[in-house]
DNA sequence: CACGGGTGGATTGTTCATAATATTGTCGAA
DNA sequence: TTCGACAATATTATGAACAATCCACCCGTG
């Protein structure tokens, strides 16, 4: 998970990555003999795939007909953000009980970048340190089993979350939101942190409600 | 997940019930060769389902070295217990707002008997009415996605638990905690069902630090 | 007796062929 | 034309065989 054997990408890897691209879409069907082609797989390794990425709830199997990428609808993205909204919680509260000087620094740092690309208006850089920001809290918490739910949790829900960060104003609003996190776990309050944390998401749960369908 | 379609067993569940019900030990290897004669499938299917269970962090897949089953350290059981606490958060909180009074009244009935099967000290009916009455509570709740993680998280520390439960004086502590959290959703108070259950969660958390190795 | 290397058995990883199943298209009758 | 049965096709599910890899044991040597 941290830092784990360089060995070669796994094809369960390369079909998680095509879905999460974009190179598949949400209820397209996934035709074994297709993507065997397209990967230079065989059959077994893709059905084996196939499995592994319907635990993950990637893709949904339909006995006797196949695979297909898994649509999550704007309920269950609420949800999703819900479960993630409490966990990120307990994570954002441990990392407040672990976090050293130098984890610190480095959290204020990205807020720090976070707040210049706001000013600049560069959205993409915006998202981008977010994900660095959450991934760093996680890190300092040295959670591994809620870090893990988390970010398959966040895979289902990456286009949810691509549309959300679009939405004009965003950024603006969670950014303070993000400052108190940070403020929180460097003034090492586990309390403070979580509940902060939780306000966060329950802004982006709000968002996904009132957002497009 | 409610009462999906009677479709046959699948041979993923009926391994899962072999470790669970402990026919499988932690570390016991499963050999394809002999799983495959056990449960009288082919090899690839075996292999499909050490994939998928994989995924739900029963067995552990080696490269080349074939599959176990996973032993989950006490340091993981807390971790999962943590996480565990914050959802079943959730899932009281939001059961605290969707009750409805035939639900109230089930809740209050399986907290009677298991009031009883303290007072006799039947501590098999108690587990078994403990898990009846937060299964309960996540089927109010309606949040599927939380309570799936449960459910799954549940089954990789039902060891841990066998052995938690069978601590003298278990039952008498946490029964008043449970008489809590159904007070609490009966009550329709969404924030001490909260607190209510994490604090009984918190405090089978320090049970099993306090616990054996 | 300790150590290194090789060899054989066991087990997994991969591929291909076959059977079972669902879907789609076609034809005929009302 | 429209509905239903039936056949053709596409796709998945299963099974058997082959190749690659690892592990433990044994033997020879210093």
């Amino acid at each position: 998970m941290t830092a784990g054997s360089p060995q070669e990408e796994t094809l369960t890897d390369r079909v998680r990555s095509a879905i999460l691209e974009g190179d598949f879409v949400p209820n397209q069907r996934l035709v074994e003999a297709d993507v065997c082609e397209q990967f230079g797989a065989a059959r077994a390794a893709v059905r084996e795939t196939f499995k592994e990425l319907a635990g993950e709830g990637l893709v949904e199997i339909l006995r006797n007909k196949g695979a297909r990428v898994r649509a999550i609808s704007r309920e269950e993205a609420v949800e999703i953000t819900e479960v993630r909204m409490v966990l990120e919680g307990l994570s954002a509260a441990k990392a407040a009980e672990r976090v050293t000087p130098e984890q610190a620094a480095r959290l204020r740092e990205i807020v720090g970048d976070m707040r210049e690309a706001v000013t600049v208006n560069d959205l993409d850089r915006y998202s981008e340190l977010n994900a660095a920001l959450h991934a760093e809290i996680r890190a300092i918490a040295g959670h591994r089993t809620s870090a893990a739910i988390i970010e398959r949790l966040g895979a289902q829900v990456v286009r949810h979350k691509f549309r959300l960060a679009r939405q004009p104003g965003r950024a603006a609003i969670s950014l303070p939101q993000h400052e108190l996190i940070v403020a929180a776990i460097v003034a090492r309050d586990p309390e403070a942190a979580q509940t902060a944390m939780q306000q966060h998401l329950r802004s982006v749960t709000k968002a996904l409600e009132a957002g497009p369908t």
